[in-house]
DNA sequence: TAAATAGTGTCTATGAGACATTATGTA
DNA sequence: TACATAATGTCTCATAGACACTATTTA
């Protein structure tokens, strides 16, 4: 009987035999703020790397049987976001981007990082606080992290995150989560000129919006926003029609 | 001191003091065959799922120290795909797929699997051979394949291979490692055909074809491919210059 | 000479880039 | 009224889809 030959196996099963590895996630925190794409950077409280700014991020809680295995990745990376940074992962888009596995990447042990990337609209921006195991949270440009010292490779997994949104603003609707709920055409221009980091037409740019007006994607959204010149309409992605 | 004081932490820290899951690398191998999208797939002779087909793939293997951390997570691909299929990593596309990490996808314990996914080339079907953990590989369409039963959640990371191949299919020049070392423009048709899932029109699809040519990317081969109609003229992907 | 498949040409719709121009608010 | 920026329009070129047609080999 395969069944019961299984379940025999499981039961002797000594996880204990091998080496293992820690795993880890690690979140590439974006926004755009003061004209710029930025990330989320916490300064190290604890060693290694302590007093250096890094990505929030900690280890996947593992449960200690077969039975109970502990949380999902996915599950670890809303749970690390909310404590280290303090935002609703209801209200962040936020999605697996690679997993870093070097051997020495971490001078303490063997850690594999499971790299994940968010987009948090600039109207969240307040809700940013530290926690977990940063005492200081800090909004950087990525041009100005990537200058400076980052611990543990967090460097390339920054590298990594830009590129992916930048390919993803292409042909998804992540913008979405870049902009505030309403938006006008000009900022949603902004949003995309600094992640793309090429002035875009602005002509052209209203056509493809409109377009997506057309289809139905965004709609118009009431008022106008006031500036110090001519105002704009205001837009929203449409809700998801479930 | 800051490297005082870190160095001191690292030779008194203790790793065994959090659970830690396993991590594996799982292996979607594809190859074009009999006009069909088709997956490697090796039979279990050990618990769970002693029996049943699966992914090849194995356990990272961690080091004992912190100075020795064991293997990079590609090696562990390139290094399970040559002991259990045969496959010469150098001649193969493979790259980093997507990491699968719920809680329970494995009976025996926690294990968060690294998935890659590999491209072969018609002409090197004859290296395959079982190896390994595997006492048996077998070639089978992916629709089969998806439709049969598969052990773990190798269900989930066959279709997440088979996706991501259809998209990079349209923007890179992964086709490369789906033909052979020489082709014709059919047999290059007939592999985005299979990939895709889509009939293409000859016509535009010789279009395209041309300006790979233009461009540099392709260039014509010596020979023509004789079959029982009129022959077709020979290509290659021209060799990177580095 | 028929069958099969390689290879070419053409028409059209669509979308992107590069502009020039008009409209409407505030200082 | 000047200035800033929102909003619209237009020209051109590159590309993709649909489809008709010609060429060359083998059986």
């Amino acid at each position: 009987m395969r069944k019961n030959s299984e379940h025999q196996f499981l039961t002797q099963y000594r996880p204990e035999d091998f080496a293992r590895p820690s795993v880890a996630v690690d979140i590439v925190v974006l926004t755009v703020k003061s004209a710029e794409l930025c990330v989320l950077l916490v300064q190290r409280n604890e060693h290694p790397f302590k007093g250096t700014w890094a990505l929030p991020g900690g280890f996947l809680r593992v449960g200690p049987s077969a039975k109970e295995q502990g949380e999902d990745l996915d599950a670890a990376a809303t749970r690390e976001l909310e404590e280290e940074t303090g935002l609703p992962p209801a209200l962040v888009f936020l999605e697996q981007l690679h997993t870093f596995g070097k051997a020495g990447r971490d001078p303490r042990m063997r850690v594999v990082s499971v790299a994940y990337y968010a987009l948090v609209r600039p109207d969240l921006l307040p809700l940013v606080r530290p926690g977990g195991d940063a005492s200081h949270v800090r909004w950087t440009s990525v041009k100005a992290a990537l200058e400076g010292e980052l611990a543990f490779d967090h460097h390339g997994i920054i590298e990594a995150a830009t590129e992916r949104v930048a390919e993803k603003l292409e042909t998804t609707n992540i913008a979405k989560s870049l902009v505030e709920s309403t938006f006008t055409i000009p900022e949603l221009r902004a949003a995309f000129e600094v992640v793309s980091g090429k002035k875009l037409d602005h002509g052209n740019f209203r056509r493809k919006f409109n377009a997506l007006v057309l289809s139905g994607v965004i709609e118009r959204a009431p008022g106008k926003r006031v500036t110090a010149s001519k105002p704009a309409a205001v837009y929203r992605f449409r809700p998801a029609l479930e």
